[in-house]
DNA sequence: ATTGCTCTGTACGGGAGCGTACAAACGGCG
DNA sequence: CGCCGTTTGTACGCTCCCGTACAGAGCAAT
């Protein structure tokens, strides 16, 4: 395995340990790099491993017949890949794309079985993770059914940043179109007017963000709900 | 406290349960009745029961600005209202809504708590029920961006039937219309069109179903999928 | 029966997004 | 430089659903 414990743990739900924690679930993790349009699983398959990503980037995708699989989640440094294998399940009902290509830690599904059990601090820290996540299928279940596509695509532009920490990213207007399920051409026009308004700029791929408050306030609403609810850590049950 | 070990556990994870965790969980429980109408929780609220519904029906709403709150969950006698108790978080991001009056088992939040950590039967049934409920939020979120009036219709009738075990039911258009995030008249027209295929009768707030057979091929394939991941435990992790 | 309320059904213009087709711009490569 | 595949932009008819308005049908109470 290639020392993991070379790199600081730059994914945030694993900084969030104590030190002693994080000492002994290293002896489990391992470095890897995921490129851009890798597939961590397929759905239906089964979850060989379980992701941290550090400066990567993966989006989630539920199959549906007769169309392009939407985006149901998206993980980057502050959560973790392969929620089902912390609930007990071990096959994935989504597909894992790698959308930004960087490092990410992992470590295999019987590994984090076991350290599920027994640190409890990992345990607590999961589930909050997984109260998040559950958070934000919700929003986006809503947001996809009532929000018009510019809006979802400003919020995207937002999530994508704050997972991947930086405000350039790759991602054809195909691909991000698949991921919001509308059609190409509505991405198209969408992301025309965010750049008339000189939030963004667009050019074959490349995604630059260059009035974050400006796309904030042209991004609907929930956005900050989601983000929000990442922050909310005082709601935990203490103790 | 009323006598909750008179009943039998018409709850399918309480009945799933060995019989000496489910004798321990009974001195915690609480015989209720929920009402048509009900909230259990509100939105942004603390969770002060987590309940095991027998014969009743709860829908979850999420709000979202601008509009009355969709449903992203239906719990009946399959479930538990209260996931993120179990994921340590005590307030509840979405409203929980009574639409089948009939009785449930309730604890306390501390109570389920701490039962939680006594019981590891407990725990995994738990555990196995938040997957299936992110499953049923995930193509919620997908049927919602991609599939006509009609079918999830068609959809949320069986599930209701599923959850309650009855193939007739109390609902006006109006209230059904929230639900699905539609306009009451395309709930109307829907619903008209399934009733001149003669696979329900629509009076006045009165479903029935008369058709079964012919309601599962006229919803869309989401009714399935969902279905089978509920009877799929052979995925759990064994041990 | 009459009144009043709730619930269901019908009508119609408008808008967002679909599906498709095609044109234009860009970048890599020979 | 010129070619070619990829990516982005524009056009247009169509459909579904929105928003609103209003009519009819069932039920309850007086």
């Amino acid at each position: 395995m290639p020392a993991a414990n070379r790199v600081p743990a730059a994914n945030r739900l694993l900084a969030s340990l104590p030190g002693k924690d994080y000492q002994r679930l290293l002896t489990d993790l391992e470095l890897v790099t995921l490129r851009f349009g890798e597939v961590l699983y397929e759905a239906e398959k089964p979850i060989r491993h379980v992701y941290f990503p550090n400066d990567s980037l993966v989006s989630l995708l539920t199959p549906i017949e007769g169309h392009k699989p939407p985006e149901v989640g998206l993980v980057g440094r502050e959560g973790m890949l392969g929620i089902p294998v912390a609930l007990g399940i071990r096959k994935s009902p989504t597909r894992a794309l790698v959308l930004g290509t960087g490092t990410a830690l992992r470590m295999t599904t019987e590994a984090c079985c076991s350290e599920y059990g027994n640190s409890g601090t990992f345990h607590k820290q999961l589930n909050r993770y997984i109260h998040q996540r559950m958070v934000q299928i919700t929003q986006t279940a809503a947001c996809n059914r009532f929000h018009p596509v510019e809006g979802r695509l400003a919020r995207w532009f937002l999530m994508m940043r704050d997972r991947m920490g930086t405000n350039q990213f790759h991602l054809t207007q195909e691909l991000l179109s698949n991921m919001l399920g509308v059609l190409r051409v509505a991405v198209t026009k969408a992301a025309g007017a965010l750049q008339r308004r000189k939030l963004i700029s667009y050019r074959r791929g490349i995604i630059s963000i260059l009035d974050e408050r400006g796309l904030e306030d042209a991004s609907c609403r929930c956005y900050k709900i989601v983000k929000d609810t990442n922050a909310g850590h005082r709601t935990a049950i203490p103790g």
